[in-house]
DNA sequence: TATTAGCACTCGTTTCTTTTGAGTGCTAAC
DNA sequence: GTTAGCACTCAAAAGAAACGAGTGCTAATA
């Protein structure tokens, strides 16, 4: 059986519907509210043909029709209207370009879950392949020197290193200029034991302390690269009946808060990226237990070369595509071109 | 109507009972499960002159008992039996004693959720009554200056200051050592604008560019006040039916992402610490109106000199305070003592 | 041949009624 | 002062009935 342009209207007809109310669809209300002027018995027939292609299902025999995870997924492939969607408060937001980047995400992802009344996750860019730009070790006292490692983007990150003898200013001084001249430039992810190890004998290096300082910056580099995910809006799933129920919202919520399971999901979306940065995972798409009912649309940001972040916004998996999907294109945009400038 | 022991033992009974089960509780359960041995007819006796004390409450006509906020506290503040409580992997965690404060703080909040199958929150040592240790400035590139702030157990702030103007070598050094040497061993609420100035004065600076360095340096001293909460086991509400309704799980969700909320109920606690530490918050007393159906247990624990954090657990009224209290005592103590080794 | 009216049938939802049982307060006896 | 006994209350559980949205199928229609 072939998909002709009025089983096509039907279907998105049923799941424009079906999006707004969250209730079967039923031929009588598709018969009524739409342009095609066929009876509900023809209806009934197209939808019995629907069925048969697994495009929509029925809940229990005396029911209407919703739609299938494949039906969704045909309509987000095939049928969403783009239209330019802002949120003024962002636009705003984005113009005074705070200092902080972790703040003015957190602040992004908390306008976007008013706005949408989803739940959202925003990671700010990562940074392993971001380029070392400054480094620095200084002594704060005695057995501590404190490391200092400017990355592109003014992404700052600091270790203290314990030493077990008293390191001079002289070879401070050396160590920072050996240093800075060999790692300038480089991104993070080059960046390891290995490759330190090629400088010591370089610089000829023997001494064991000034080993056990280098081989701590070269951890303090590494380090951290667990992406942080900020989430806002957990609240709203509650605004769904399908998820709110108590072992579904239990688990949501549990997932939110551990986090690491939204990381696959980014990882996921970092690694696939299509053409428009955006990406929709519909129920079990998002390989995550406790979504499977839920969807999730991603947009990769780029805040500077190699620095990729996203955003997700998750929902019911009856949500609102064509809302979230241009609304984080804008979004998408207009943090691509903040550093543009 | 006075409180004789017979009716204490009877209360003490009722509300244990209570705790455990989450179910009114009858005259006939209370005679036959204490040692009282009192028939329920005279049980039922002394319930009403407890009713009419205002102690336990009747939620409709035909059921049994539950003790009112008023017998709660009664509870809290005199019969509580204490108990030394550890969890073994908090000791163990604890003695790693691992480096980064913020990391080992979000496991705590982890374990002590786990355990005790409520919420928690835990703030890090704010550091506003922190001492000053080492400051030092870099440039980073001819138009930027970062400047590295480090207190008292090794609490590190970064802050990039953006010069219109190339500021030599030598400048840096000279202000670098002006800095640390009036500075240092200040605690960083008594560092401020009007302090910086005096040093300008005294330094005989006035240069226009120097002073924008030195204002900028206080600024980041100053910057970051805001007390950082971190939740953990927040899905743990779904476990009491009481709190699991969609409303109220909803603004609790809301409550523990906003956080601010969370924020008074840590500084109420800071203020009136009792000289246990320990604080108990029952229903309204959280003055949070989310958590009117929630008890709030609050421990302040001391890094160190005027470094205080707090901890929380947030649970149900009918929490196991007992093993609450005594848990978080324990734990309280056992982060008290990793600062003086 | 495609469309439609008509109708019996299904089945979740809502509403109302009945039953059950835990628990109380009161009274009279111990 | 304590207790057995009993009538009474009321939420919750179980059952029964009515409702109605929606379907599939058949036969008539264009």
């Amino acid at each position: 059986m072939q998909l002709d342009e009025r089983k096509r209207k039907i279907l998105q007809a049923i799941i424009r519907n079906y999006l707004e109310t969250g209730e079967p669809v039923g031929s009588r209300t598709i018969s009524k509210y739409t342009d095609l002027n066929l009876s509900s018995a023809t209806i009934r027939n197209e939808m019995s043909d629907l069925e048969e292609m697994g495009l929509i299902v029925q809940p229990h025999t005396s029911a209407g029709r919703i739609p299938s995870d494949k039906g969704y997924r045909l309509y987000v492939d095939t049928m969403l209207e783009e239209k330019e969607r802002e949120i003024t408060e962002l636009k705003e937001m984005l113009l005074e370009k705070e200092e902080k980047t972790e703040q003015l995400l957190k602040q992004v992802a908390k306008v976007l879950a008013v706005n949408t009344n989803y739940a959202t996750m925003i990671t700010a860019p990562s940074t392993h392949r971001n380029k070392l730009k400054f480094l620095q070790l200084s002594r704060v006292d005695k057995h501590q020197i404190l490391a200092v490692i400017v990355a592109e983007g003014n992404v700052i990150k600091n270790s203290m290193i314990r030493v077990r003898e008293y390191l001079d200013d002289e070879t401070l001084l050396k160590l920072n200029i050996l240093l800075n001249t060999n790692l300038n430039g480089l991104c993070m992810e080059e960046i390891n034991l290995g490759m330190i190890a090629a400088i010591k004998q370089k610089a000829g290096i023997h001494s064991d302390l000034i080993g056990e300082v280098l081989d701590a910056v070269a951890e303090a580099i590494k380090a951290d690269e667990d992406l942080e995910i900020y989430t806002s809006g957990t609240n709203n799933i509650f605004r769904y009946p399908e998820l709110a129920d108590q072992q579904r919202a239990s688990d949501l919520i549990t997932t939110f808060e551990e986090k690491q399971l939204l990381g696959h999901l980014v990882e996921q979306s970092l690694e696939e990226k299509p053409e428009t940065g955006i990406q929709v995972y519909i129920g079990d798409e998002t390989r995550v237990q406790s979504m499977k009912d839920c969807s999730v649309v991603t947009a990769t940001y780029e805040l500077g070369e190699g620095m990729r972040g996203t955003i997700g916004i998750i929902g019911p998996k009856r949500m609102d595509y064509e809302k979230v999907v241009s609304t984080l294109k804008t979004l998408k945009h207009q943090l691509d071109d903040l550093y543009k400038k």
